[in-house]
DNA sequence: TATGAATGAGACTTCATTCAT
DNA sequence: AATGAATGAAGTCTCATTCAT
C-alpha cells in the first residue's frame, strides 16, 4: 500500500483533524473520507482497514516526533542538557500542533488494547531515547549508577505524559513550554531542598 | 439508588470480573447480568444506565482505595513517610486485585469523553491527598517551597500510573510493590547523585 | 375480578388522568398504579391485564355516557329533537371532561387492533342509539324510508367524531357545545338550500 | 434523500405490504427490508429512521390520491358534481388498493402523536379540496352562504373516513364504490325529505 | 486507481407481568 | 388483599468493509 502517494498523507492529516474535531468515536471512516477529498472505498486503497489508519497515523507523527527529539538531543554534551531539551522539544511539538496534542493525549487512548499494544510498540523508540540519556547520565557519573533503568524511564514518560494530557484537558489554556525548566528540575533533583 | 442492597454490590463485582476478562468493548450488560446471578433488567433497578455502572464502579472502588491511603498515611509522621506510604499502598492495593488493576489501568480508559470526566472528579481527591503530602513536606522544610503543586502532583501520579499500566501491560509478571522504595526514592531525590 | 370495590375505580380514574396527561405509550402500569396509590401488583388484583384496563375505562366511561344520552332523549317527542339532545350531551359531556376526551379522541386510537375491535364493541351500543332516532325518524315520515341505516350512522357518527377530535387537536379552544345547533342543521338538511 | 431512486419506491410499497399483512406494532424494520429485497441498513440510506418510512409512505400514497382527486374534480362543472367525482375517486382508490386501504384507516393510526401530527399535515391538502368544492357551492348558489366552512369539511372528511374504516372494519366484504351515491345524497340533502 | 451504494451483525434498555412475603 | 423486587423478551440503528462499475 503505496505510501508515497500523495493520497496516503491526505487520509492520515484528515484522520487527525477529524478525531480532534469530533473525538474518536464520532470518526467514522467516511467522515474521514471526506475531510480527505477522496471515496470511502479509496481508503482501503492505502490502508488495510481503520486500526491501521490510525497506527499509521501515529507512527507517521511520532516518527517524526523522535527524528526531532534525537536530532535536538544530539547538539548537547551532557544527560543533563540532554534532558531538558527532550522535555523542551516534547512539550514544543505539541504545542505547536494542536490537533495532534488532542489526538495523542485524548482519544487514540479510547483505542481498543490491541491497537494501544501497536501504539505501545512505536513508542519503544521513544522510550529508547530516555534510557540513553540515562545511560549517558550515568556514565557521566551525574546519575547514580544503581538507578532502575525500567523505573526512571516511567517516571519521566508518566511525567511528561501526565503534564501534557492535563494540559490538553484544560484547554491548553496555559503555557506548555514554560513549565519545562521546573519540570526537568523536578526530574533531576526530586521532590527535597538540595544544593544547586 | 439502593446502594446498600446486596445486589448492587454483586453487580459492581460482576462489572469488574467481567471487563478485566473481557474487555471493554466486549462487556456486554447481558454478560455483566449472568455473571452477577441477575436478570438483565435487574441492573436497571439499580443503575441508571451501563455508563453507570461504570462510573459507580469507579466510584464505589476508588473511593475504597482512597480511604485506604488517607488512614495509612494518619498513621505517618512526615512528608517523606507520608509519600512512601502511600505509594505502598496504591501498589499494595492493586497488586492484591488483579481484575481491579486492568479494568482501572487499561479498560476503563477506553471509554467515551463523557465517562473520563466523571472518572477524573473522583480523581480529583486522590490528587487532593498528594497535594496534602507536598504541602506538609513544605511546612517542615523538607520539600523547596518554590515547588509547583501542579507539576509536583502531575510527576507524582504520572509516575505512579505509568509504573502500574506498564506492570499490567507485562501482565503482572513482577512484583509492584518491591518497587515502592526506589520509586519513592526517585520523586524524593530525582535522578541525580545525592547524599543519603 | 370486583368491580364493586373502591380501589377499581380508582385505578380507572388514574389511567384516564395517567393518559390524559403522558400520553398512550408513556402509560406505563406503574405509572398508573402509583397515580392510584397502590402497588403496581394490586392493578392486577382488578384486572387481568393492561389491556382490560384501557377496556374496563372505556365501557365505564362510555356506559354513563350512552345512558346520560338515553336519558336526554327520551324527554324529546320527536326524532329531529331527539338527534339534536344526542349531540348537544355528546358534545357537553365530553367538553365537560377534558381529560376523557383527550383520551377517547387521541390516545386509545393508538392502541393496537384487539383493543380496537373491543372498544368498537362497546360504542355499538351508542350506534343503536342513532339507529333509533333514524328509525323513529322514518316513522314519523321525517326522514326518508329510503335511507340506508348503516350509512346514515356512520355519517352521523363520523361527524360528531370528526369534529370533536378536532376540537381536541385544536387545544379545545373554542366551545365544542356551541356548535350543536350547526351541525345539527348540516346532518338534517345537509348542504344545499331549502326551506327552513 | 434519493426519491428517485427505485429502492425508494421498492421499501414504500413493501412498508405498506408488511404493515398490511402484519399490523403495525408488529412491522419490524427487518420484516420491511427482506419484503423489499435489500438488507437492514439500506433502509437508512433511503430513511432518516422507522418512522421516515411511514411519513414518507402517507406523503407518497397521499400526494398521489389527492393529485387523483384534484384532477377529476377538474372536469366537472359544479359542486355538486365535484363533491361526487371527489367521494367516488377516494373510495374507487381505496377499493382498489386493499392493502393501503388497511394501512391508512387502521394501521397508522396507532402510530405515536409526533406521527399523527405529520400526518395531519399531509391531509391539509385533502381538506382543501373539500373547502374549494363548498366554496364554489356558495358561489353557485347552490350552498348555503351561511355554512361554517370547518364543520362542513369536518362532516364530509368525518364520513367518508369513518365509512371506509367501517368498511375495512368489516374485511371490505361489500362494495364501497356502490354507496357513493348515497353518501353523496345524504351529504347533499341530509337526512329529511326533500324535493330532488 | 477510484468510486460509493449496499451490506448485516450486534447490543442497550423498557416495561408488562409474576410471585414470595 | 396487598406489596414491589425481579424478570427477560424484543427491536432500531450504526458503521466498517466490500465489490461491481
Amino acid at each position: 500500500m503505496n505510501k508515497n502517494r500523495p493520497k496516503y498523507k491526505q487520509i492520515i492529516d484528515a484522520a487527525v483533524e477529524v478525531i480532534a474535531e469530533n473525538g474518536y468515536h464520532s470518526s467514522q471512516v467516511s467522515k474521514i473520507a471526506k475531510k480527505a477529498g477522496v471515496a470511502d472505498g479509496t481508503i482501503y486503497l492505502y490502508f488495510k482497514n481503520k486500526e491501521d489508519i490510525l497506527v499509521s497515523l501515529f507512527q507517521e507523527k511520532m516518527g517524526q516526533f523522535i527524528e526531532k527529539i534525537e536530532e535536538d538531543i544530539k547538539t548537547k554534551s551532557n544527560a543533563k542538557e540532554k534532558l531538558l531539551a527532550m522535555i523542551k522539544t516534547h512539550y514544543g511539538l505539541l504545542s505547536e500542533d494542536h490537533h495532534l496534542a488532542i489526538v495523542t493525549q485524548l482519544e487514540l487512548r479510547q483505542s481498543n488494547k490491541d491497537l494501544r499494544l501497536k501504539i505501545n510498540d512505536v513508542l519503544k523508540r521513544y522510550l529508547l531515547v530516555i534510557d540513553h540519556i540515562v545511560e549517558d547520565g550515568k556514565a557521566e557519573g551525574l546519575f547514580h549508577e544503581s538507578l532502575d533503568l525500567r523505573l526512571v524511564r516511567q517516571m519521566v514518560f508518566g511525567t511528561l505524559d501526565e503534564t501534557v494530557t492535563n494540559w490538553v484537558m484544560n484547554d491548553q489554556k496555559y503555557s506548555l513550554t514554560d513549565q519545562a525548566e521546573e519540570v526537568h528540575e523536578l526530574l533531576i533533583h526530586g521532590l527535597t531542598i538540595h544544593a544547586k
